[in-house]
RNA sequence: GGUCUGGUAGUUCAGCUGGUUAGAAUACCUGCCUGUCACGCAGGGGGUCGCGGGUUCGAGUCCCGUCCAGACCGCCA
C-alpha cells in the first residue's frame, strides 16, 4: 500500500497514529540537527520531520539525499508540532518518519513548483506536466471538471440525451478553415474535422432525439488569440418542437444554475437587447454591461460650428467616463495616444471635462461654448466629475474605435470586476453579412439559420436588412454561446443556399444529405452552443482560457511539449499518396 | 497576411548616449546552524547576450535580415 492517507487530511486528531504517505518533495528545510521535508500531493502538504535524536541514522542520512520533486513514500507517527503553522490545514501536526523510500528521483525542475512560479508561459507549457503540479493550474482543471459535471447533470435531468457525433467528416467551404485528414483507404480524398457538429445535431432532430447535448471538441484552422484555441470544447445543444423563446429560457436556466452552483451568484432575468441596439449603443455585438458608458450620438449638437473634423464626420460619438475628470492632462494624452495606435486607428480624440461645479473645459473650447458642451453632457448622460470622450469619422469605424476605448477605460477604472457577472441575450442578428472579399453575402451565423418570417420578403430587395432567428448569450463582454432556430424545410434551405451564391449542384453535393433529410418529416428545431473553455475561464474569473486547458496550444498553434505539428516520414506520405511541394 | 513588444545565468529580469573581467534575485552545489515552515548565515559553480550579416578602433547596446515567443488587427459561418 502506497498510502493510508493523502497529504491534506491529517490533523491533531490523528496524533500517535502510524501512517504511510506518498507524494512529491515540495521543500526541504535542513537545519543540520533536524530536517523538515514538505511532501505534496493533489490534496495538500504534510510536513515530515527527521531529527538526529529521534530518527534512525540511516533514514536521517537518506533524508539528506532528497531533492525537489523526488517521489517518496514514508511511514511514521503523527505527532503534534512544537511550533504550529496556522496557514495550512495540516499545520498542527508533522510525521516523525521511521521509514523512507525513494520511489523515483527527479531532475531539478526548470521552474519552481509554487503558486507564484518563477517560470514564464513558454517554459511552463513545455513542461506542462510539472505546471499541472502547481495549485493554480490544478485548481483550474478541477474547476473545469465541476462546471462540466454541472452542465451534464443539469441537461441530463432536463431530458437531454448525450449523443456522440463523428470527428471525421466532410470539408465545406462555408465558415472557418477546416483541419483536414487524408484518407488512406480512399486515396486522394480527405476528411475534415468538424468546426461544430451542426448538421449532425440537426439530423438527430430529424431522427426524433428531441433534446440533444454533447460536450464536444471542435476544430477551426484559424489564427489564435488569448481566448481562442484551434481545438476547443463546445456545449452543443439542440431541441425539436421549440421556438426561440423556449431555447432562451432553457439555456438561461442552465447559465443561472451554473452561476449559482459554481459562483454562488444569483442573477436577475437576463436582459435582452437587439443586435441593432447593441451596435448603436455599445459599438459591439457582445457588450460588457457591468458598467454603463453608453454611446451618445453628438452629430446634432456638435455639427453646427466651425469645427471641420466633426462637420465632415459621418458620425460623432461621445461617452461619459464616470469620475473621468480626475484624469490628469498626461493621462488623457496617453488615452489619445492609445486611440491613435494603428490597432485602434482613430485620428484623434476630443474631450470635455465636466467640473464639479457643472462648468465645462474642453479641448475644443475655441469652437464650442458652455451651452454646446452642456448639450454634449445631456446626450452622453455625463455628470459633474465625468470626462466626455469624443471620437468621429466613418460610422462603423468610429463605433468600433469607441467600443475599444470604452473597454480600455473600464479596464483603467477597474470596472471589469471578474467577480461581477452581467449576462444578457443579444437577439435579432442579421441573417446575412456582405463580404467585401468575395463580393457576396455570407451567412452571419451559419447557412442553416432561419430568417424571421416577417422579413423574408426583404430578401429580394434589401437582404442585409433581413433579421434571423439568431441569438447570442453574452457574459461580461464575451460571447459565451450562440444559436438559432434552424431552417427545417427543403425549399427554404435551397433558397438560402441560392442567396449565399451556391449553385444547385454545389448545394446538393455539399448539403444534399441534410436537405434530403428535411423531406422526410423534419420537425421545427433550433439550438445553441456554448464555448466551454471561455465559459469556464470567465466563471473562474480569468482572462486566458489556456490555464483551463490541460494541454493547450501556443500562439502559433503549436504544442511545445510534444512538439506538434511535426513532419511525417516518407513512408507515411507514400501510403497516403501525398507529395509535399515546399 | 499585418502592427506592436520582447529574446541576456536553470528561471525571472536589469544592463543608460556603443567603452575594463556582463550584473541582481531566485534556483542549484558545499559548509554552518537545537523548531523550521518564503528558515537563516557563509562560500561556490553557472553566460553561444536567439541566429546570420553589417557599421565601428570597439557591439548585449546601432543598422539590415531571419527565427522564436506574446498581445492585438485581419480571420474566427
Amino acid at each position: 500500500m502506497f498510502r493510508t492517507h493523502t497529504n491534506g487530511e491529517l490533523n491533531i486528531n490523528n496524533t500517535n497514529e502510524i501512517v504511510t504517505l506518498s507524494g512529491w518533495v515540495q521543500k526541504i528545510r535542513d537545519k543540520g540537527f533536524m530536517i523538515w521535508v514538505d511532501i505534496r500531493d493533489r490534496y495538500g502538504i504534510t510536513q515530515l520531520i527527521f531529527d538526529e535524536e529521534r530518527t534512525d541514522k540511516a533514514v536521517f542520512e537518506q533524508a539528506k539525499s532528497l531533492g525537489r520533486e523526488f517521489v517518496i513514500q514514508v511511514t511514521g507517527t503523527v505527532i503534534e508540532r512544537q511550533s504550529k503553522n496556522k496557514n495550512i490545514p495540516t499545520g498542527e501536526i508533522e510525521i516523525l518518519v521511521t521509514k523512507l523510500e525513494i520511489l523515483n528521483k527527479s531532475e531539478t525542475p526548470p521552474f519552481t513548483i509554487e503558486d507564484d512560479t518563477d517560470g514564464g508561459e513558454d517554459i511552463r507549457m513545455k513542461y506542462r506536466y510539472l505546471d499541472i503540479r502547481r495549485n493554480p493550474v490544478r485548481e483550474n482543471l478541477i474547476f473545469r471538471h465541476k462546471v462540466s459535471m454541472e452542465v451534464r447533470n443539469y441537461l441530463s435531468k432536463a431530458g437531454f440525451i448525450d449523443v456522440e457525433t463523428p470527428y471525421l467528416i466532410k470539408s465545406t467551404p462555408e465558415g472557418a478553415r477546416d483541419f483536414v485528414v487524408p484518407s488512406r483507404m480512399n486515396q486522394g480524398q480527405f476528411y475534415a474535422l468538424p468546426q461544430s457538429p451542426q448538421t449532425f445535431k440537426q439530423l438527430l432532430m430529424v431522427g426524433g432525439m428531441d433534446k440533444y447535448f454533447q460536450l464536444v471538441k471542435c476544430f477551426r484552422d484559424e489564427d489564435l488569440r488569448a481566448d481562442r484555441q484551434p481545438e476547443f470544447t463546445q456545449i452543443d445543444c439542440e431541441m425539436a418542437f421549440v421556438e426561440q423563446e423556449d431555447i432562451l429560457n432553457t439555456f438561461e436556466g442552465l447559465t443561472r444554475h451554473l452561476l449559482k452552483e459554481i459562483n454562488g451568484v444569483e442573477v436577475e432575468k437576463f436582459p435582452r437587447m437587439t443586435y441593432d441596439y447593441a451596435m448603436k449603443t455599445y459599438g459591439n455585438d457582445k457588450p460588457d454591461i457591468r458598467f454603463d458608458m453608453k454611446f451618445g450620438e453628438l452629430n446634432e449638437v456638435a455639427q453646427h460650428k466651425d469645427f471641420n473634423v466633426f462637420n465632415q464626420a459621418e458620425l460623432v460619438l461621445g461617452i461619459a467616463v464616470p469620475g473621468g475628470n480626475k484624469f490628469t492632462r498626461k493621462e488623457i494624452d496617453k488615452l489619445i495616444k492609445w486611440v491613435k495606435r494603428p490597432q485602434i486607428g482613430a485620428l484623434g480624440m476630443v474631450y470635455a471635462r465636466v467640473n464639479e461645479d457643472g462648468s465645462y473645459k474642453s479641448s475644443v473650447d475655441k469652437f464650442y461654448d458652455q451651452e454646446d458642451l452642456a448639450k454634449w453632457a445631456k446626450v452622453t448622460n455625463a455628470k459633474p466629475g465625468d470626462l466626455i470622450c469624443v471620437l468621429s469619422g466613418d460610422a462603423n469605424k468610429t463605433r468600433t474605435q469607441m467600443s475599444a476605448l470604452r473597454m480600455e477605460l473600464a479596464e483603467i477604472l477597474g470596472l471589469r470586476d471578474p467577480k461581477v457577472f452581467a449576462p444578457l441575450w443579444v437577439i435579432d442578428f442579421p441573417l446575412l453579412e456582405w463580404d467585401e472579399e468575395t463580393n457576396r453575402f455570407h451567412a452571419m451565423h451559419h447557412p442553416f439559420t432561419s430568417p424571421k418570417p416577417e422579413d423574408i420578403e426583404l430578401l429580394k430587395t434589401a437582404p442585409e436588412k433581413v433579421r434571423a432567428n439568431a441569438y447570442d448569450m453574452v457574459l461580461n463582454g464575451n460571447e459565451i454561446g450562440g444559436g438559432s432556430i434552424r431552417i427545417h424545410d427543403r425549399a427554404t434551405q435551397e433558397m438560402m443556399f441560392d442567396y449565399l451564391g451556391f449553385t444547385k449542384e454545389e448545394a446538393q453535393e455539399q448539403f444534399g444529405f441534410l436537405m434530403n433529410a428535411f423531406t422526410y418529416g423534419a420537425p421545427p428545431h433550433g439550438g445553441l452552443a456554448f464555448g466551454l473553455d471561455r465559459l469556464v475561464s470567465i466563471l473562474g474569473g480569468q482572462e486566458t482560457i489556456r490555464d483551463f486547458i490541460a494541454f493547450p496550444k501556443n500562439n502559433s498553434g503549436r504544442d511545445v511539449m510534444i512538439d506538434a505539428p511535426a513532419n511525417i516520414d516518407n513512408e507515411q506520405l507514400k501510403e497516403l499518396n501525398l507529395k509535399l511541394d515546399l
